[in-house]
DNA sequence: GTCTATATCGGGATAGAC
DNA sequence: GTCTATCCCGATATAGAC
């Protein structure tokens, strides 16, 4: 199933991830697991233990993928505007490759927020420092004195939504797997324009 | 548990919500169901034959929730950015008090997609009317002729994802209640205000 | 390290008394 | 309609041979 030059070890991995990402906790079978690693059951207990142990490294694994990327972008020396083209651009084209990763997360932390935090300084994220990033240039930049936290959170609902609701916009919209794609391609350009010009109607009612 | 002068059948479903909306279907127990709505385990076979057949009534129940109210305001006679604001304001309050509500949706769409079509059905929903609606609306009131459907899914996620990301905001930055119950009572003034400001934007580009 | 066999338990579902 | 008792399967987990 997979490269078969990787340890026995990385293939369970590997394979969790893929059957935890789809099935979710509580969905997943260790069965399930060990066929799609081409192993025998009792061999993904011998590495991981026990079911909890394993998704909490698929878990991490998967946070640890959606931030480092994030925080990279967020607090390299671009320009303000150019972050969140790059971070959109970025996200869209990872996201609807691993469209199942969001979802999972979400859900993850919806079950266990308590082991939210470790997982932050694994991962060197520092909220407040984020934040202040993004206001400081968003003054300096923009001439907005206004509250980045809900700029924040807007730029990933606008990033995020899209992928999680896709079975929604594919059913319901009747796109086809080319028109979705087609249609996550342009949210690369439509959506930071979307955000840019919102930003450029704040500074004309409270700017300088 | 329940007010005690609703019927048995109408306990169970009740309780039913309550468990599959925080714990997902293979999360949920028919014990558990059984012991929240006070009766015993054989009385949800008993109405309900199995799992999935009250799994479904619980999933139309939640679907058609959050699709009534958007129809009716959307279909409504009101101008275009009342719209918005009418849709925004509702959804946020609506949600954050269920909260569970739109990732439970999202999650039964991605397991399964295919009997969305006859939900759509029951709902009278028709997404063509709804954006051709929003095309006519843009056009007449904002000079504006762009395609609704980014706009239409940026207005979703700006309103969804705040909500179904509770425990991320709430967590990883800090959020108590109070704050979070804030953070969503201002969501009602500054997305509309968002959304307006960006498509003032797109005016000043391609407007005529 | 990898396999077979098995222990153990929990959960969905049914039978049948009242 | 509501309960008790029970069936039966599937899933996690372990023991132990190779």
């Amino acid at each position: 199933m997979e490269n078969s030059t990787a340890t026995t070890e990385e293939r369970i991995l590997e394979a969790a991830k893929r059957v935890f990402h789809c099935k979710g906790y509580d969905g997943a079978r260790m069965q399930e697991i060990a066929d799609e690693a081409g192993v025998n059951k009792s061999l993904v207990h011998y590495y991981y233990r026990n079911k909890d142990n394993i998704f909490q490294a698929v878990f991490e694994d998967a946070f640890t993928q959606l931030i480092t990327k994030l925080n990279e972008i967020f607090f390299s020396e671009l320009p303000f505007t150019s972050k969140i083209e790059s971070f959109i651009s970025y996200y869209v084209t990872f996201l609807s490759k691993n469209s199942y990763l969001p979802l999972f997360i979400l859900n993850g932390l919806h079950e266990k927020p308590d082991q939210i935090k470790s997982l932050l300084e694994k991962n060197h994220l520092s909220p407040e420092r984020l934040l202040a990033q993004v206001r400081k240039q968003m003054r300096e930049e923009l001439n907005l004195e206004i509250d980045p936290f809900h700029i924040y959170i807007n730029i990933l609902g606008l990033s995020i939504f899209p992928v999680i609701a896709k079975p929604l916009i594919q059913t319901i919209f009747g796109l086809s797997n080319g028109e979705l794609t087609q249609f996550y391609e342009e949210r690369k350009t439509v959506v930071p324009e979307f955000i840019i010009n919102a930003l450029k109607g704040y500074k004309n009612v409270h700017g300088k």
